[in-house]
DNA sequence: TTGAAAGCGCTAACAT
DNA sequence: ATGTTAGCGCTTTCAA
């Protein structure tokens, strides 16, 4: 493996001058600048980023930890926190914790032990525990949910007010029993999620329905169950799902029992599907600002990275309701139209 | 931010003593690693692993370079990868060149300099250089895509077989002018395919329609103005498409335009789609083991790790085909059923 | 403008 | 079993 040295060596000059050279610092000469240059040309020296960080006490990697790559809400984020990581002259890296509490800590202390730059992390659970990072001053910012005592940057989607509309638009569509499937209690995202849809039916006049509400695991086959479960006991007419995979399960159940949407019951679920129009009937969705808020993530970075003593700080961004087939039931097609 | 020569000075050791016990490494009185710990305990003290990796020379990081992380195909494989890389005590980071043959550069030279135990990496390109991986010992396993000019482990799915056993059932299915979507000639995926296409007709004694096929861009917007050109000038009855995006962007093309799957067109894909029984008509696929092609990527990683001087390998991988709905007309529907 | 040299935090060879 | 110490490759003061 060439060095410095030997690259030095090659050129005849120090090795203070090879690094001046390399990272285009003070002001070199034009002639050793060329023979630098030549002997890394001549040697194939490639930059030693470890001794580099170990020296400079920098690094310039951010590490993005999520529950699940394979979900799409999250990688479409990783691009807006990219473009931000370009402009700064960092790498962006993503680890994937498949919602396993172990896997996300092993990542979590893998992020502070190489001293990452900056640390995006939507975490497992609200229990998650950044201290390695803060403890040593690594720039933490929380994407889509809160981190439970770490007073950390945040960046998270209008959660209650986006299932308050979803919700909101189910009842104006004319359906009567809605039903809820959220996530787990203790995720933030699920329990916001739900405040807005009881909040729409209390709005509206309507009792909110204990029997109607399912509490889930925010993956596929958890909607899948609530669905079933839903059809068995509580005869709902609609349903607001509060994330992308188990509005999926929903689905799978629904159509694979011949049950129609949006005739049978009407659908609605939170975070976009990719090609969610291609789903027939094509799938109503509460969609979250992605780019923007891996993006908005990435400036909090920079941000804390300049100004280690700023005041963390919590963005909220808006979501919106994108209406399609699956909660639009022509009209003479719902069993109970409230309004024309 | 602590050191291991605090923590010796707390726990009135040396250093040495501190590293020994943090790696479990060689043997040391019960009572000294009880000292150790608390001190390490109290002082809160989290391992430099730019340090330690500096002094080791080596990492244990591997890093999966693809070209889309919104790609399930990519992310499926991580899995796979990562099941592995747990085993071998590393973390694996993913990296997205998003197709732009810089940013993936960029990537490379990170992993490099980063001196990362291991990489693999889906090309953009076949003219993707990895030598500054290569000349530093850098494991480098070629996933998905052959890396030309680059003597590297490679995991490769069957594609010319794929290719082949899709067209083939088209063929029996009764389609008559069937055509093919495919990727960029650079492309090694692409042009394997595209073979396995035209072997299938000539098999089945059929020409090989020049005006049948088209190159685009592996993406979905590239497989939409594809489908809309066959359809304008070439009156195909079925399509195979040689990657999933691309399906998605032909099919999203013949629905918005009401053309029925599979009873006007037989669609045939690429690579599975999430959620491909949700979609409607659901989707015939070839689908890639992409698991498996993580696993036994990691597994060559591993190998080349432990002895560099392994020659290099390439795994050929089955892939299957899924019949599913879009290109199996009822018997009655097809325009020109070739057999009962 | 250039070079000499210290030292980032850690591990491992060597000495005890 | 434990400690001393050199040095991984680099950047950056400091001196010339």
């Amino acid at each position: 493996m060439t060095t410095i040295q030997e690259v030095a060596r090659h050129a005849k000059v120090s090795t203070a001058t090879v690094s001046r050279v390399l990272n285009n610092h003070g002001s070199v000469h034009p002639d050793l600048v060329r023979r630098v240059r030549a002997a890394v040309d001549a040697l194939a020296y490639q930059r030693n980023a470890v001794a580099r960080n170990l020296r400079r006490s920098q690094t310039s990697l951010w590490a993005v930890i999520v529950s699940d790559v394979g979900n799409p809400f999250f990688t479409a984020m990783v691009r807006g926190l990219e473009d931000v990581a370009q402009q700064r002259g960092c790498s962006v890296v993503l680890c994937n914790s498949d919602e396993d509490p172990e896997k996300e800590a092993d990542y979590i202390a893998a992020a502070a032990a190489e001293r990452m730059a900056g640390v995006a992390i939507s975490a497992a659970s609200t229990a998650t525990d950044v201290t390695p990072l803060v403890d040593l001053g690594i720039p933490v910012v929380a994407i889509d949910r809160r981190l439970r005592g770490a007073n950390v940057d945040t960046v998270l989607a209008d959660n209650q007010r986006g299932a308050e509309a979803a919700t909101g638009h189910l009842v104006d569509m004319g359906y009567r029993r809605i039903a809820c499937i959220t996530g787990p209690p203790q995720a933030m995202t699920a329990s916001e999620r739900l405040k807005g849809y009881k909040r729409a039916l209390r709005r509206h006049g309507r009792e909110v329905p204990p029997d109607l509400i399912r509490h889930a695991d925010f993956r596929e086959r958890g909607g899948y169950d609530a669905m079933r479960s839903l059809l068995a006991d509580s005869a709902p007419d609609a349903v607001f799902v509060t994330n992308n995979l188990m509005t999926v399960g929903a689905l799978k159940y629904l159509v694979s029992h011949g049950i129609r949407v949006p005739r049978d019951i009407g659908v609605v679920g939170f975070d976009e599907i990719p090609w969610a129009d291609l789903i027939r009937p094509s799938l109503s969705t509460v969609a979250q600002p992605t780019y923007d808020m891996g993006r908005i993530a990435g400036q909090l970075l920079a941000a804390h990275s300049s100004s280690p003593d700023k005041q963390p700080e919590t963005v909220v961004l808006r979501t919106s309701l994108n209406i399609r087939a699956s909660s639009t039931p022509a009209p003479s097609e719902p069993r109970r139209a409230r309004q024309a």
